[in-house]
Formats: C-alpha cells, sequence, structure tokens
DNA sequence: TTGACCTATCGAAATCCTTCGATACATAGT
DNA sequence: ACTATGTATCGAAGGATTTCGATAGGTCAA
C-alpha cells in the first residue's frame, strides 16, 4: 500500500508503530474469554494466577486458556513467571491503566 | 455452555451483559484502522468528522470506512449525526474515557 | 424531476480467529 | 529412570472479520 492510512494518527505525534501497539492491546482485551481471564487474574492472590486456577473458571480446554495467555503476554497485558510446576500470569502496568 | 466462564467478573460484581458490552468496545479499538478513526474524528473541527474527510486519510474504500463507522457507533464509541449530505461521526464519552 | 454528490448496504473473496483434541515439553516426587 | 501433574504447541474445523466493487438510498441544487 501507497497510503498507510495512519496520517492522522501521526500528526497527533503517535507513530505508526504505537497506534499497532494500541490496537494490538485493544484487540487483546477485546474477547469476553480474555476480558475475564484479566479480571480472575485482578482478582487473585497477589494480583496473579496460574493456569489451573484459570481454565476451570472459563470452562474452556486448558489449551484454549494457554493460548490466549499468550496473546495477553504477547499484548504486554500480562507477565508470566514459572514457580514450580506452576505458570503465575500477573497484570503489567498497562493492562492496570487499560482496565481502570 | 453449562458454564459461561464468567463467574469471575461475576463475582467482581460485572455482569456478563457488561463485560460482553467491554470487550465489544475493546474489540472496535482493537483494529488499526478503526483506531487511527478515532483519532482522526478527535482531531477534527469540534471534535467530529465527516466520511468525505475520513476515507482519503484511511485510503480504504469508502463502504470499508462506512463499516468501520457503523462498528464504532454500535459499539457505543461514536455518534452519527447527519447534516445535510454529510453524516458526522463524534466520540462518546465511553470513547473519551477508553482514549485517554 | 433530473443530476450530482455523499453515504450505506449487499454479495463475495481472502484472511484471520477461536476452539478443540492430541501431543510434546517441563517440573517434581518416587 | 519412571510417573504424575501442569503447561505449551500443533494441526485442523468452523466461524468471524476485513476488504472490495457494485449498487441502492438520501439530500440538495438547478
Amino acid at each position: 500500500m501507497y497510503d498507510d492510512g495512519m496520517s492522522t494518527a501521526l500528526h497527533m505525534g503517535k507513530s505508526a508503530k504505537s497506534l499497532e501497539k494500541h490496537a494490538d492491546q485493544f484487540k487483546a482485551l477485546g474477547d469476553a474469554t480474555r476480558l475475564s481471564l484479566m479480571y480472575a487474574v485482578a482478582a487473585g492472590e497477589n494480583n496473579e494466577a496460574c493456569v489451573c486456577d484459570l481454565t476451570p473458571e472459563t470452562g474452556l480446554a486448558q489449551s484454549t486458556v494457554s493460548h490466549h495467555l499468550k496473546l495477553l503476554v504477547d499484548a504486554g497485558l500480562l507477565t508470566r513467571s514459572q514457580r514450580g510446576k506452576w505458570a503465575f500470569y500477573a497484570l503489567t502496568a498497562d493492562a492496570k491503566r487499560l482496565l481502570r
């Protein structure tokens, strides 16, 4: 494409890359399953939760939950930390700001 | 499905319908084209813009822009008002809050 | 009413997303 | 090393989304 459709955002001092990043964050939150995962993490002890806790709440397959969590991490909305057998997910600063 | 996956949100006092609405708003913003449309509207005179101004900025077909604008209106992020031949779109309160 | 212009809707093609079951990988205990 | 448990990845099916061109609808001026 010749015109990337970002002229307005550019005029506002936002780079195309930044716009793309924000769009990706909104997109990640734009799914009822992922949004409820975010709330579940926020509601967990120490504001974190492991897949084993999250999976039963969604009623979806474990592989599906894992996939959604990966999308949220890739979007910069969750962090992942392995502790023993368990993978704990926690909200990032971006996520806290967006869910305010 | 038996489990609707909204238990956590419900525990936080959010109804499934409210979660769905918020997810829809995030989803509407979760597309680079639509997000730059939002910024373009915000940057317009009196915080509004018509399709004729928006279409050239995106580099997309007029029908495509019209379609995206409809999605944003349906999500409660834009209002539409016809003035003469032109349709003007403006940000809602929800949109201003989310784009802060 | 005719024509010009702006916008919305329709139908179709290509692509992307969600979800699953199966399976592989990782960690801890026996 | 073997097993059990928690998590991630893979491949595929079904559905949803993005985009276009063509066309219809609405508004104003002549």
